[in-house]
DNA sequence: CTGAAAGCGCTAACAG
DNA sequence: CTGTTAGCGCTTTCAG
């Protein structure tokens, strides 16, 4: 049996009470004596106040839940780390969970962390579960990073996607490329995908270049998937008839195609130039150096955390939702060509 | 406020004790009609039972702590997988923390971590809070991870480094090379880069290269130290006496010599050999691809969540602590040369 | 088959 | 300056 501050309260000789003001720093009026024999005794004990029970009194658990999209994603650590920093500074917990980019296990953990009483709630969203956010999301403050909740109105801590896609597409056309084909995940339900296609599309609308509906191509992760789909675009016959550029929407599929580019043998970025937005730490070391578009992963989770402990301690009745938009940057490298 | 059992006790006009059942899934000898009745009114007012409470008087939250030393290395998050899936699929919850290799971090986890009450804990520890985590296993379950920790016995899931390192040395001297550095970080707490650092010099013995204090070199992950400490060791006039390769510890390592090799203008593998400990996803995208020692990393992950839970589950008296070693695997790239 | 009552370990009025 | 009391929301004997 754990030591609880009855036992405490009992060997030092005095109430519960003033042992618990004395574990919440209520010493102001306290006895010098008193609160020496308290220390002691806790210091004896080795006792540690149980959270359980201060929470579910308190209605606090100074705890706050993170749900990422994909934890093996470079870009999702980047924000945890982002996000960590700023809650340790300010005295919160943090329960990290990871959905895999699967609805139910999104679900599943935005539940447990209700069920926790969390006092807010981060999430890269699989846009898949708004009704829930929105409803949870009147009880307990929720921080959406990177990818916004259509439908819904909540703080959201983002990038200016439609403007790192333009810087992407205008590095490209300025090399010389004129056929961009775009190699992206599925988009329907998540919001930077679509707004990536979308300037995409307005992009080369810009430059005169036509959109074709074959050079836009939606992939899954797997490997086999990605080389096929490499190998129907970049396998025509007629050198006109092929793109001379990708643009990858981001980092997981870069890191992919560059892996099938290299296993079918065709040269970055002599044969084919490739562009990816997301930045990561080892881009550079693979060759050739990728040029991507990079965003401000570990402020904007700086950003959301900050926004979110504003909202914990404003409480409920703060201001309207708000978003907040992040810069990219096109870090130009050697993956284009000159 | 939100709803409590008593609010859906009232409104199906049974009392608590019959909802506790309901949710505990003790239907067993419950009428069908006070059974659709709760079902009823839990739905209608969409109640989630607070798991403070019911964990407070149940004394267990089904949920599991994890300690990782460094959230952005791929290493932690593929161990990460494997925890929780493992955890997922037994029911259990996982409360993810990165100390950040900071002794006093990961101290701060584990007590948050105890006050939370989790039924068990998984840490990849810094090797500085040793006392802290005996005592906590005298009354919590916890299963260390790849690093073991000197003087207490702990169950423990880990790779056989020395194996890992024989093979490395071996490769490398295999294909000619007689001058083999090693870089690491400091190895002072951290079981696996002592092993490590032994193996390495076991090996040169075995293969009669002589150990040389000064190709054995302790650094940390700045970008600057790194350089300056491979331009120590490869900048000499006499080619001679120049090592022809470098061992690198751990994968993080690894990166930042790759990158620091390159700046210099040297060749991979030309000019110097370099082999690291720990694979990872990108590794073969790199210029050249490197050899590597690979580690099981989601297969340990799995095998420590297992072993912790069945800690948990067969109570504190189980059997004595347990080590289980995986294998190491090394792949042979390009790195290294013919 | 169901209810009453006690209590998990803590905090927070309210007295004194 | 400190103690008494009454819960937080749930589970769990023990009755019936």
């Amino acid at each position: 049996m754990a030591v609880t501050i009855a036992e405490v309260a009992r060997r030092a000789g005095v109430s519960k009470s003033t042992v618990s003001r004395y574990l919440n720093g209520l010493y102001d009026h306290m006895g010098v004596d008193t609160k020496e024999r308290i220390a002691q005794v806790i210091a004896e004990l080795d006792y540690r106040p149980n959270a359980l029970a201060r929470s579910l009194k308190q209605k606090r658990t100074h705890t706050v839940g993170a749900i990422v999209a994909n934890i093996l994603n470079p870009f999702s650590t980047s924000i945890i780390r982002g996000i960590e920093d700023t809650l340790n500074e300010a005295g919160f917990n943090l329960i990290l969970c990871n959905a895999d980019d699967d609805p139910a296990k999104e679900r599943d953990y935005v539940n447990m962390l209700v069920d926790k009483q969390i006092d807010g709630l981060i999430i890269n969203t699989t846009g898949c579960n708004n009704e829930l956010i929105a409803q949870v999301n009147q009880t307990i403050p929720i921080v959406l990073i990177d990818r916004k909740a259509s439908d819904i109105t909540i703080d959201t801590v983002t990038v200016d996607s439609a403007k790192g896609v333009r810087q992407a597409i205008d590095h490209l056309v300025a090399l010389g490329h004129a056929g961009i084909a775009m190699l992206t995940l599925p988009y329907d339900h998540v919001s930077p995908r679509l707004e990536r296609v979308q300037a995409y599309q307005a992009a080369l609308a810009v430059h005169n270049l036509a959109f074709r509906e074959e050079w836009l191509v939606q992939t899954s992760m797997e490997d086999e998937v990605i080389l096929s789909k490499l190998h129907a675009l970049l396998d025509g016959e007629v050198t006109a008839d092929k793109p001379t550029s990708i643009f990858c929407a981001n980092n997981m599929i870069t890191m992919s195609v560059v892996k099938a580019i290299k296993q079918m043998g065709v040269t970055i970025p002599k044969e084919i130039a490739v562009l990816g937005f997301d930045d990561w730490e080892w881009a550079q070391l693979i060759d050739p150096p990728v040029t991507v578009v990079a965003q401000p992963v570990y402020d904007m989770g700086n950003k959301a955390a900050d926004l979110l402990i504003k909202r914990i301690k404003g409480g409920r009745s703060s201001k309207k939702p708000i978003t907040i938009l992040f810069e990219p940057q096109l870090l130009k490298r050697k993956s284009c060509g000159e």
